[in-house]
DNA sequence: TTTGAAAGTCAACAAGACTGACATAAAATC
DNA sequence: GATTTTATGTCAGTCTTGTTGACTTTCAAA
């Protein structure tokens, strides 16, 4: 579509953003959101877990050792909410909590063996969907889709975001 | 980025498709997600409503006097969950709900005046998000996005999308 | 040493999803 | 005409995941 389609590459900004156009976008976000969770979200309902589960297990594998308060700010949700969901993942064995040695008060957040085991099999298969799609729309399409959705961030997500790429660097 | 940062459009779709790039892709939907949703839930907390409500309010919106099963079919819920959303919106006065002419067994949704008014503040609110976001990455971006998303979705999820989109063309 | 802030935990509640069972009315089929 | 299927609505109960409020432990600063 860079260059079939609608050829929007060139000087046609305005009715580009059209409302109509902008509701597709908005549509295209919601059902895409929906793929983009089903596959995971299949798996864990074989485990009685849930999407807060997987987000936990997603930024513990990313930043291993991160605290509690790291976490919270990366999740955006209250200390409460995340303690139910870390409580269960470290009953069942897949999350190991280190009180810290610096500072007794912070909990540092591992995966264990077995919580590694689930957080590949849940990433693998989000992976499997987005790597599909990457391939079926090609590199050019690709960038912009990064672009967006970088835009689309609120301010302070996107520096928590960048900031984690920098790290993965 | 088509032009900056990675320089990925040319034929390095090797290095493009691992791991961490992909990994990459899924916290970039995860953190965009949250803002594409952050503006209308704002509005909809000071309404107590949620984002259920918004989403029957936007799919009555789009497609006028659609009925109950449609609409399940495009929202992906159970009745019972939207029965219990469509009941608060149509008690409070934002949808009414007429008895089909044709088939008297079904249910043609519409948003009243003042529904529309609040769909309308939604919708505003979110497209002025994806506005900016597409006039940050150009049009190119844009494209690409579109046709990520689009891959990214279940195939009956696309064809229903699908279908939305040509209903408006 | 006291005082206050920070990190984390426990308890209770609400929204919104789910399943299952059942009711009603209308349409379709036998 | 009787039966079955479809469309919708409702009641009851459960689960996940978010919330606020109250609390403990730990640390740091006055």
């Amino acid at each position: 579509m860079a260059e079939g389609g609608s050829g929007a590459a060139g000087g046609e900004n305005l009715l580009f953003l059209t409302d109509e156009q902008l509701r597709k976008g908005i549509e295209a976000m919601f059902f895409a959101y929906r793929g983009f969770t089903a596959d995971p979200d299949r798996i864990l309902a074989t485990h009685a877990y849930g999407r807060a589960h997987h987000r936990a297990m997603h930024f513990i594998h990313r930043s291993p050792g991160t605290t509690v308060n790291n976490l919270l700010a990366t999740l955006g949700v209250t200390k409460q909410s995340l303690n139910r969901v870390l409580r269960s993942l470290i009953e069942d064995g897949l999350v190991e909590s280190q009180v810290g040695k610096a500072d007794k008060r912070e909990r540092h957040l591992f995966l264990t063996p077995k919580g590694a085991d689930l957080e590949k099999a849940l990433s693998e298969a989000q992976r499997g969907r987005m790597r599909a799609a990457y391939r079926a729309a090609g590199p050019v399409a690709v960038a912009g889709f990064r672009q967006v959705l970088e835009a689309m961030m609120d301010p302070d997500l996107r520096r928590q975001f960048q900031s984690l790429k920098d790290a993965a660097a």
